[in-house]
DNA sequence: ATCTATTTTTAGTTTTGTCTAAATTTAATT
DNA sequence: AATTAAATTTAGACAAAACTAAAAATAGAT
């Protein structure tokens, strides 16, 4: 009826499924006017490629994405703000979950998907403020300000530091459950600072000494976890 | 596929809109075997008399409301305990919305209308922990326990207390936008205590002192607060 | 350059939740 | 008891978001 509310209507008022399209083809690295293929994003999704092409047109139609037929999904200019908000959102409330409300690294993900589609711009910043504006999430990756800007790492692989060096634990590539679920178990919780002593030629394992204690740490542990490098 | 997965969708995933219903017609009186009019409850929630019959169907093939064609509808006892589940998670939701990031009274409901529906039990629990497990939401509306359990005040009217009599605001009867933006532009908060100081035949208005000020409140002020008897 | 194999799209269907318009039941009035 | 008014339900349609199956386009291999 009003033109303002037509405008409001294609390009503010977004519904679930669209924001997990944007936020997936985000992460597939469809951000950088990368085309990501259809197929990719139903696997990733866990839908058919027919339900992506059908989105793909629904989210073109709003501007958000660069779509030609048979050439893949990539994400326009608003459409990377968008993903970024969202992704905002979702590791602003893992952080307050593990911070706030003692969940665990494995636990946050799952409430996470659902809190970072609340609609209130209010909220999320006071929820920023109240967590005193942090950097990273729990599992170390950053978390976008407010305009959209990133803040990358200086950040290695575990299995990547020389012998002697040092590394603060920030982050890890592998976040499934099982995943963090070795990580707590295992009392190896970001923060930490890890002084690697002796790499295995054999099978690539590290022995490693972390709070005082020393341990070994396979290649596929070492691989997974993102270290910044101290000294 | 499985029975347990049928069992599971059939009685504890709830959509959205199934919620809301079961919220609305606990909020009209449907707890008390008392049948609400599909009229009623459509009104309530601004949608039309055949979308609730519709609804009305298939919560009753769920077991969670009773439906007599013709006759309205009311909650069964898994109906009235879904229900106060909802209600808990919104006015916890609320009262960290105050409590712990300074929204005020009237900012909550929107967004705790969206918190109120995230699925995580352990979720709500914690946030109720972090809140050191009120009893009351701002409103002054009381929060069921995790049980279902209500714990009703002895409460009344402000506008029904007697000359020099004391009183303890705990709640507000209107929760309009515009009524509480007038209680917070006029000081009056939950917790206020408040003495009676003279009332006027003429218009029923009263004179009362709070926080050691002396003020006038009409007639409908006064019959839109709760107030607990202190003397 | 042609032929497969793969990827992608189209067309048509399903489910959920809504709507309108028409039909039916209940309630109220005379 | 008959009639009218109001409330309620049915039937049929639609939009969103998914699916299946079939058709079309692309890419790779010979």
């Amino acid at each position: 009826m009003l033109n303002k509310n037509v405008f409001l209507e294609k390009y503010f008022l977004m519904t679930r499924s669209e924001e997990n399209y944007l936020k997936t083809i985000f992460h597939l690295g469809g951000g950088d006017s990368k085309s990501i293929t259809t197929n990719a994003i139903a696997e990733q999704m866990e839908t058919k490629p027919s339900s992506v092409t059908d989105m793909a047109k629904k989210l073109s139609e709003k501007g958000l994405v660069d779509y030609v037929r048979y050439q893949g999904i990539s994400l326009t200019d608003a459409g990377v703000k968008t993903a970024l908000s969202i992704i905002r959102k979702h590791r602003l409330w893992e952080v307050f979950l593990v911070e706030k409300l003692d969940f665990t690294w494995d636990e946050v993900h799952e409430v996470a998907e659902q809190l970072e589609h609340i609609k209130s711009e209010k909220l999320i910043d006071k929820i920023d403020e109240l967590l005193d504006f942090p950097k990273y999430d729990p599992h170390g990756d950053p978390i976008p300000t407010k305009d959209g800007k990133f803040q990358e790492r200086d950040e290695k692989l575990l299995s990547e530091m020389p012998i002697n060096s040092k590394g603060i634990c920030v982050g890890v590539k592998d976040s499934s459950v099982p995943f963090l679920k070795f990580l707590d178990k295992n009392k190896i919780a970001l923060g930490n600072t890890i002084t690697i002593m002796d790499k295995e030629d054999f099978d690539h394992s590290l022995r490693i000494r972390m709070e005082g204690k020393e341990m070994r740490i396979s290649h596929q542990i070492a691989s997974n976890l993102y270290v910044k490098k101290n000294d």
